[in-house]
DNA sequence: TTGGTATTGTGTATTATTGACACATTAATT
DNA sequence: AATTAATGTGTCAATAATACACAATACCAA
């Protein structure tokens, strides 16, 4: 086991001089299935803590480009929503690692290796990345520190590492406060879906019911969605029909911002 | 002049052991006077280039007490309202040295100087800090790198360093998207002001011109304002009322976003 | 064929907000 | 008393938000 996990190790060993010092990445990756809104977390190997997937940022590589890096290796997806949100820089974040279990064990396993333990000791300034995932997409994998990847609901957060919670909640404010500039549905629906599926994510994010009419009304109002063939559920009714975007139609709302009330 | 300037960066010798590596904070320090907003900025000594305030951050500070700082020394102000609002870490910012000339100048400037030669010479990610300043209360202080330290109007600004412009107008979309968020009003302008004065601070905002009696009526029933005295001027008309603003309110407002169209 | 059911479309009354103006009133100076 | 800028109030049309009601549709099963 302790085997096992110094050979997983060593590529940041290697790494370590290829790498800027004093900045990482963390990302909220957030996706939506039965209609919850879950976040991307990984489980620490040898405390059981949970944490962001996050990284460091290499000597020739743009900031923007670690956060896509990571994201890349945790989800398997290249293509989807992504966007920085705020810069973490307090000491705070740095000093609560004597204390965090979970970072305290990480330190503790690497006091033999003296490059590894330097470089996870230092004081880390880090810009936090928001995401937005198809969880049906994604292929969840564990980092060389992880025994898990898991979609937890943010409605049931486990204690995370560090100020982890503290860049989440960061997060999901951004996300309610720059809902009409995001591209919600296009990045966490599936390409086909129904009405009552946007509602209900719209419903998930707004944390309130809204009027089914008045929502089909104005959300077709827009011209965004497009109605393609019925889905055949099998139940005894009519069946709904199923909707994806235009995608030109979306973006351009989303630049001015989807004046909307919902 | 060149002794001059040579004893004057030995501070920054000193100081770099004491520095985070690789990180680094840039102002955009705004102000409104005869009725334009204008920008905070710094002319560099050897080549007349103009740049905004910045600096580095301590290995035992905060990064926002890092920018709190930089802003406490060029406006002597520690009072006013500063944000991060973006960080910026692409690889160009750091490679367009090499090509910018006002950089070049410093750079080559310290060639002698191994140290300091190095540090001005590695890539820098830097986060961008957005104020809000009253300028008459402020007293511009060039730092040990300029010549002058000005206020600038935004609707004439030179040509600034590196990425500087780049960064100056995302602070200036920041500006007009948060404008419900942010303390506009009560950062911008002196105690005491009038109803025109809160008016063209908004039109200089927005970029269009509003409708005096709608926008007043409007701005007093959010319940912010306290009449004060009038404004005696020495000119044969009724005398406009001066205002100042109840700050209890007014944060309360901001908070929730003041839902307003002007 | 019919009944039960969820989906979908439409109406509509109420209330609030915005934008553009008109116009009357007030008060400071000359 | 005349001039001027500041202030206060009214109003109309257009638009949007909110809350419902109800009719129409279409799927399956019995």
């Amino acid at each position: 086991m302790s085997d096992n996990f110094e050979k997983l190790i060593s590529p940041l060993e290697k790494e370590i001089d290829d790498l800027l010092p004093s900045i990482s990445v963390d990302c909220v990756i957030l996706g939506y299935k039965n209609q919850q809104l879950k976040v991307l977390l990984l489980q620490w190997k040898h405390s059981g803590k949970w944490a962001l997937p996050g990284g460091f940022v290499r000597r020739n590589e743009n900031l923007d480009d670690a956060a896509q890096r990571v994201l890349e290796q945790r989800t398997g997806l290249s293509k989807i929503f992504l966007k920085q949100f705020h810069t973490f820089g307090s000491l705070e974040r740095s000093t609560i690692k004597q204390i965090d279990a979970g970072y305290k064990a990480l330190i503790d396993f690497h006091k033999q290796n003296k490059k590894v333990y330097e470089w996870i000791n230092n004081r880390f300034i880090s810009t936090g990345y928001f995401a937005l995932a198809d969880i049906r997409k994604t292929h969840p994998i564990p980092d060389a520190f992880s025994q898990k990847c898991e979609w937890k609901p943010i409605t049931a957060m486990p204690d995370l590492i560090l100020d982890h919670n503290t860049i989440t909640e960061k997060a999901l404010d951004y996300l309610g406060v720059q809902l009409n500039y995001l591209p919600i549905g296009l990045s966490l629906l599936p390409q086909k879906f129904t009405m009552q599926d946007l509602q209900k994510l719209y419903e998930a994010i707004l944390g309130r019911s809204l009027d089914r009419s008045n929502f089909q009304r104005k959300m077709l109002k827009l011209g965004m969605l497009v109605r393609k063939e019925k889905l055949m559920t099998g139940a005894a009714n009519k069946a709904p029909y199923l909707y994806s975007f235009n995608r030109a139609v979306y973006k351009k709302l989303l630049q001015e911002g989807i004046g909307f009330s919902y």
